[in-house]
DNA sequence: TAGTTAATTAACCAAACGGTAAAGTAGGCA
DNA sequence: TGCCTACTTTACCGTTTGGTTAATTAACTA
């Protein structure tokens, strides 16, 4: 039921940080060299590298080379598979709900029973 | 433009761990008990509780008491707030990836300018 | 060739993270 | 009262993270 979870792993870390997703707002708008992502931030350039090393790991964006510029590019595919996670996730919530208010529409009360395994 | 994004840092972050996004799919299929929760993992109950605070903190989850049992709960609102910020950016990405290919069928060539700020 | 610009790598540091074992707390139950 | 059950809290530990400065690499420019 769980193909291969490292990929999520590295996409939620790489976006619980943020600077980086600052950095994807940034690169939304357009492919954008280091020194220009980092300009915003009050952060010195090896900082912005590490992060977009991390965001390049988690396959959030992809770096090419275009003379002494590295310009970053997004990658939709990953935020793809976070979208997928979510979205699977509120799907079984949404129905689990339903459920939960038919339930306490036919009993009224807690008759404290979870469905044992 | 950024009115408050801590709620989206612990967010991400809780979501980054592979324990505890098990835990939210286990509890997406009904409230359960936090020996419950650990039952499936190889790790002490303690580690289980802590994610149980992290996920309890970043608003995933909330906890109430029932005698010694501590059931544990999905709460929407904070994954609704995950869902948009991922389909606010994949918006303006398609946007952006629209106008890029629009750009290059009309240009069909690399004319090397960034529209510089 | 020497110098400048763009970015990364290396070394280091403090703080946060994910785990442990052991002790503490709180609520049933005999 | 005293014990069992369900959990949490408290150290503690090694690893990761996010930042720094200094040194290095790579490519253009004079």
């Amino acid at each position: 039921m769980n193909g291969g979870a490292s990929v999520l792993d590295a996409a939620f870390a790489a976006l619980a940080d943020p600077t980086r997703r600052a950095i994807l707002s940034t690169l939304a708008q357009g492919d954008a060299t280091v020194s220009e992502l980092a300009a915003p931030f009050a952060m010195s350039l090896p900082a912005v590298s590490k992060h977009l090393k991390v965001l390049e790991a988690s396959g959030l964006i992809s770096r090419t080379r275009s003379a002494q510029f590295r310009p970053c590019h997004l990658e939709r595919a990953v935020l793809d598979e976070v979208d997928d996670w979510i979205q699977e996730h509120r799907k079984v919530w949404d129905e689990r709900l339903d459920k939960l208010d038919e339930h306490l529409k036919n009993l009224q009360r807690g008759e404290e029973g979870r469905d044992g395994k």
